[in-house]
DNA sequence: AGTTTGACCCGGACGC
DNA sequence: TGCGTCCGGGTCAAAC
């Protein structure tokens, strides 16, 4: 499940390889999962990929293309080969091909007019200059819920999944069942800058290695979790064993000691 | 209005 | 082996 910095990735890689080429007409697999109409994308140039959130946005000539990948879509770019079982669409793109599939059918590709219709509602994004230590603050004071839970809240900052929210919290050392509003200043401090440190470390090391969900990655190394998915195994600092609880009904994972 | 819960979906893990 | 059941995960809608 790709969260901002293997999306971050992906786009950049994606641009780098479709930037400023036609797009052919797109063979439909499976509409479910489409929104808009496919017929649209034929003969568009691709001005920019982006990325916004954890969606990938494609300017095309006066509409946009965006994917969202949600737990199990993919996207490959690829020589062409004939559509597997869980793909969705395929979109040629000047000699190769854009597969976008989900076996769950839980992903999502949309054709809209305006941008502003798709991310008008994402909070800011944690690698921008928008991102500040106030503005971390004052939306942790708005909030009655759980701290686990507001740092996946895509309106407030976007791009944060179930894995890094547990990794940030760990790296903050900050319990994931605490409310917002009992974060002393030392705390939204240590907790903004492990925002930062584990989005960049994971963006460096070319994203946590899940299910393939993309060719457009290639990593000779990778983002290791130190907490999320480790139940039962040492805690990288104390070696207490890391502990699994429910927190609205996600699996997060922390260390009991290290984590009050 | 803010927060929590349920639905969406189906492969994979597990149990009988 | 094979069938049935249950779980997970991000997001949105519905319920609280």
């Amino acid at each position: 499940m790709p969260e901002l910095p293997e999306l971050e990735i992906l786009v950049s890689n994606l641009r780098d390889r479709v930037k400023d080429k036609r797009l052919g007409r797109p063979i439909i697999i499976n509409p479910r999962v489409i929104s808009g109409d496919p017929n649209l994308l034929e003969d568009r140039i691709i001005k920019d990929v982006k990325r916004r959130g954890k969606w990938v946005l494609i300017s095309l000539d006066k509409i946009y293309l965006a994917f969202h990948l949600r737990l199990n879509g993919y996207i490959f770019l690829l020589e062409y080969r004939e559509p597997d079982d869980y793909d969705c669409i395929i979109l040629p793109v000047d000699g190769e091909y854009i597969h976008f599939g989900d076996p769950r059918r839980l992903a999502q590709m949309k054709i809209v007019n305006e941008i502003e219709s798709l991310i008008e509602e994402l909070g800011v994004d944690p690698l921008s200059q928008d991102f500040t230590l106030e503005y971390l603050s004052k939306s942790l004071k708005k909030k009655r819920s759980n701290i686990k839970t507001f740092l996946m809240d895509q309106d407030i900052i976007s791009g944060i999944g179930n894995t890094y929210a547990d990794e940030i919290l760990f790296l903050a050392k900050i319990n994931p069942t605490r409310p917002c509003q009992s974060l002393d200043e030392e705390e939204v401090k240590s907790l903004y800058k492990s925002i930062k440190d584990i989005l960049e470390e994971a963006l460096k090391l070319g994203g946590t290695s899940t299910e393939e969900f993309t060719n457009l990655i290639s990593r000779d190394k990778s983002f290791e979790p130190r907490v999320h998915r480790r139940e039962g195994e040492a805690c990288p600092i104390c070696e207490t064993p890391i502990v699994m609880i429910k927190i609205g009904g996600r699996g997060t994972y922390y260390c009991p000691k290290c984590q009050r």
